[in-house]
DNA sequence: CACAGAATAGACAGATCTGTCTACTTATGT
DNA sequence: ACATAAGTAGACAGATCTGTCTATTCTGTG
């Protein structure tokens, strides 16, 4: 059934799908551009997504699974505890400067940039984002419980980090501001210090 | 010259381009739905704004006033300092909760989401988009300022402040998580309060 | 081999989108 | 009163976009 050699054609949509929806815009790329790109025939398309819209469903859980994967594989490149909640903004910080070839050329959050382009809060594309979002904050969280901090205080510490997290790639890519990551590295370093 | 009882037709065409952007998306808003909720003539369009791309740009700008003319008069209404700090958060928490009319609906933030839409940093629009950010910023720092704090203990606790909302804004509107303001907020006032 | 599933190339329908244009109708200031 | 500017309604051209369909080829398995 699923052939090895040659690359899925549904992998290879998704994935070509994905590059121009994230560093073009997702209303702005056109199925046709996608097929161009990607050397695969309209029809295979349609017979592997029945529209555009799941097409771009796809490609959220794509990006969901190589980001968070990269996010746990750096996490773990570390000693557990303090040292890992800072790599995380080690991690940021490379991929801000583009020194993550996996991750793709820096363009803001994709999950940001599609809840922004799919607003309804109920759509599929949106809630998977959402979906994202809970994902990661739940790895952080952890990584926070080895600290062996209360209750409260390791809800405090994940928000944090979160907040800052997000706040990084929002200024990062708006503003232009590559040193963001490592702003917020500073501000969890000092928090976590005493 | 310009005229005053009727409204403008020029600030008419770009407050109806705003709300339909900024809800439904650029890209997935074409002029014709502007024209038709405006009820102005395609003519006059085109005869303010030589092409979409610069009504686009316009309803940046306008946005950019009204939020930050919102901004400064909630800041304004408390005492300097710290309550004037904290208070950026009970106004991010108004906005969440939609209970300031007007700003709008709460759809996330316009500026990060038309950088999404129009990712080519270079671009007029997104341009403006960091210009924006830039002034809140210096917002910002101005109300730190009065803290008479070191310059790097302030430049410290505005870049806390600026990341924190930023990243509120996105979780609450990509996670729905409307305590996000809250949450910064507390944040803030443990590190204020030493 | 034969057959079924997957893929190709691309024409096509129908919708939609930007921007232009014509012909006509107000306003406004001198 | 008259010229100029601003606005209206809507047809239109030309591009583009999603999704369908036909006719054909490739490929792996029984």
């Amino acid at each position: 059934m699923k052939q090895g050699v040659n690359m899925d054609k549904h992998e290879l949509l998704i994935r070509t799908a994905f590059k121009l929806f994230y560093t073009r815009g997702i209303h702005a790329v056109g199925v046709n551009l996608v097929l161009a790109e990607s050397g695969v025939a309209k029809k295979t398309l349609y017979h592997h997504f029945p529209s555009k819209e799941h097409l771009v469903e796809a490609t959220v859980r794509y990006r969901d699974r190589c980001y968070r994967d990269w996010l746990i594989s750096r996490l773990e490149q570390v000693p557990a505890g303090k040292d890992a909640l800072l790599e995380l903004f080690n991690a940021l910080d490379d991929w801000f400067h583009d020194r993550v070839p996996d991750i793709d050329h820096f363009h803001g959050c994709f999950f940001v940039n599609a809840s922004a382009e799919f607003g309804d809060q109920k759509s599929a594309i949106h809630r998977a984002c959402a979906e994202h979002k809970a994902c990661v904050t739940a790895l952080i969280r952890k990584h926070v419980n080895r600290l062996s901090l209360s209750e409260k205080k390791a809800d405090e510490i994940t928000q944090l980090i979160i907040l800052l997290k997000e706040g990084a790639i929002s200024l990062a890519y708006v503003q232009g501001n590559l040193n963001a990551a490592k702003e917020a590295q500073k501000i969890v370093e000092g928090t976590l210090g005493d």
